[in-house]
DNA sequence: GCCGTTTTCGGCCCGACTGTTTTCAGTCG
């Protein structure tokens, strides 16, 4: 039998931890299987493999018991406790609980004196008024179950099954102008974009905006009169919730100044990040809320105009948002200055761009429109490499075409000063692992990327295989987009990365963190982990036109940032003569 | 169920809102 996969593990904790709810348990046991769900979710090592190697302890979270109980879903493919939950509680009940406003206690009582099993059960009960007859439910409680399900419904036909997040790029578009508004505007003081958008993450579910103002009540008012705004779910003297046209919420909040700071750090987040800091500073005797820091020993509420000063009362160095994921930025804030924080990539230490199309394949612009914009950006190389000879969509290059297509490169490069021209390409990886151009012509170029372009649902062994055989070949520099993820869109192929980083790192492939908004993959956890294997990252923007070399940057370094990279962990913020050698074939000639 | 610069046992964040209640449990973020 194959390993489960961490995702499939995490699915399993998930479960588990929804049972134990409705059987009961206490909330902290509960706690402990979401938090388990959520480090095997993110662990850049397969824990099926950990768990046969006795050491799956060591992931932060498991600890005996739940090394049983992996023990048994690794060596039988479930878990006994599982088996018996499954059978004392119907699927549908579990269902009903992720119902808004209905949670396992109040769910288990509809079951257990109702007998309602399903969401539909619980519709029609409703219908029939027969649960307002129940202590400690009423007929709004029924009307308040009809409308979550209809919700419910009508969600997911709108977004087809969908997530209802927004990827980090579409989120932006709508936040960005909001914040010119909001901090152009007469009456306010200071503007800030708070919550996941903040961080940074790969996607978010929605807007929130924390804002000082002379008169608060004028700047909801600027907000809801925005031309983005589809309709005003609130409007107060504190701030104003909307909706956009898109379908985002936005949350302004207008805050006294003197607490600023502490309300920005609340919503910022992340949870976990939050839970960490406010467990740690209970033990210093201080309770951490959004409306202030409560000193047990003065028994007084500290207010904080800044996060700095958030920070520094609780005894750590400022945290950029980007870290704050409780990834042991905490234990690393807390060392003398904040030493054990790094000093993060940004995007002014690029220096080139290591995978761009054209329009000799799927790209909009021509070679001398790239170099120009890499040029406007201060870069001081740029590699073109379209996709190669197997690639769909009529967007195929041909060997003989390559070979043109590397004249017009090296032409473009002799006119062209202070910028250098690599004549590459982003090869595709065929399922055997083998690539579609000949060794030769692989090897008169100056850059090669490989990447996976088909037959994605290959198994995880194969597909490790695959890769790691690209990795292997002698003129293949980096390989792009490492899993092939689309954010909110296509989940990643199964892949063991940590073999990958270990091919990666010992044959000096590099692999890239690729730019699009929509891909960033590397994904965070991944390149943190790469990072530490020893592996040399790239940050590409894959532009497909000159728009995007510049557009996507930010979020391949949100990323960087994320996995904690510091500029010197990125190859292409070196100089060309710096860079130029670090590539494979510098070094086997 | 996890974990240890107050603990190997007894802790394990904070506050708002809701609905059904006469003081609070459940749910959510």
């Amino acid at each position: 039998m194959a390993d489960p996969t961490n995702s499939e593990i995490a699915a399993a904790f998930d479960e588990l931890g929804d049972l134990y709810e409705l059987d009961g348990a206490i909330v902290h046991r509960v706690v402990a299987y979401r938090n388990a769900a959520k480090v095997t979710r993110d662990a850049s090592v397969s824990v099926a493999q950990l768990t046969r190697a006795g050491r799956v302890t060591e992931l932060p979270g498991i600890g005996a018991t739940l090394e049983t109980k992996l023990v048994a879903l690794v060596e039988s493919g479930d878990i006994p406790q599982a088996v018996r939950l499954r059978a004392k509680f119907p699927a549908g009940l579990l269902e009903m609980t992720r119902l808004p406003g209905l949670g396992p206690k109040r769910a288990r009582r509809l079951y257990e004196e109702l007998g309602i099993d399903s969401l539909q059960a619980l519709e029609t009960a409703a219908r029939q008024q027969r649960i307002r007859d129940l202590r400690g439910f009423g007929a709004r409680a029924e009307e308040n179950f009809l409308a979550a399900i209809a919700r419910a419904t009508a969600d997911a036909d709108a977004r087809g099954g969908g997530s209802g997040r927004f990827v980090l790029d579409r989120a932006l578009a709508i936040a960005e102008p909001l914040l010119e508004l909001l901090r152009a505007h007469p009456a306010s003081h200071r503007v800030e974009l708070a919550g996941s958008a903040r961080r940074w993450a790969d996607s978010v579910k929605d807007l929130d905006i924390i804002a000082t103002a002379d008169d608060p009540r004028a700047l909801a008012e600027a907000l809801t009169g925005s031309d983005l705004v589809e309709s005003i779910a609130g409007l107060g003297d504190n701030g104003a919730r909307v909706r956009t046209h898109n379908g985002m919420g936005v949350d302004l909040k207008v805050v006294a100044p003197d607490q600023f700071g502490n309300v920005l750090q609340h919503f910022s987040g992340s949870k976990e990040h939050n839970v960490a800091l406010r467990e740690a500073a209970v033990k210093a005797g201080l309770h951490v809320s959004e409306y202030g820091i409560l000193d047990d020993a003065t028994g007084e509420t500290l207010r904080c105009a800044t996060e700095e000063e958030v920070y520094a009362k609780l005894g750590y160095a400022y945290i950029p948002p980007e870290l704050r994921e409780n990834r042991g930025e905490l234990q690393a804030a807390r060392l003398e200055g904040g030493a054990g924080l790094p000093h993060l990539i940004t995007v002014e230490d690029l220096k080139g761009d290591l995978h761009s199309h054209t329009v000799a394949s799927d790209g909009r612009d021509e070679i001398e429109a790239m170099a120009e914009a890499a040029q406007a950006l201060g870069y001081e190389y740029l590699a073109i490499t379209d996709h190669s000879a197997s690639h769909g969509f009529g967007d195929d290059v041909s060997p003989a075409q390559l070979e043109e297509q590397i004249e017009r490169i090296h032409a473009a490069n002799l006119a062209f000063d202070g910028i250098e021209l690599l004549a590459g390409s982003e090869v595709n990886i065929l399922p055997d692992g083998s690539l579609d151009y000949p060794d030769e012509l692989l090897q008169r170029l100056d850059w090669v990327i490989a990447s996976v372009h088909s037959s994605f649902s290959l198994g995880e062994r194969e597909m490790t295989e695959r890769v790691i055989a690209a990795i292997e070949h002698p003129w293949v520099d980096a390989i792009g987009h490492l899993t092939g993820r689309k954010i909110e869109a296509r989940p990643p192929y199964a892949l063991d990365v940590a073999r990958i980083f270990e091919a990666a790192a010992r044959t000096g492939t590099m692999i890239e963190i690729n730019a699009a908004p929509d891909r960033r993959d590397l994904n965070d956890v991944h390149a943190r982990a790469a990072a530490q294997a020893g592996v040399t990252i790239l940050v590409d923007s894959d532009a497909h036109r000159t728009r995007t070399l510049a557009a996507s940057r930010r979020y391949g370094i949100a990323t960087a940032r994320r996995a904690w990279l510091t500029a010197e962990q990125v190859a292409n913020t070196r100089s060309w003569k710096d860079f130029a050698p670090l590539r494979k074939r510098a070094r086997a000639s």
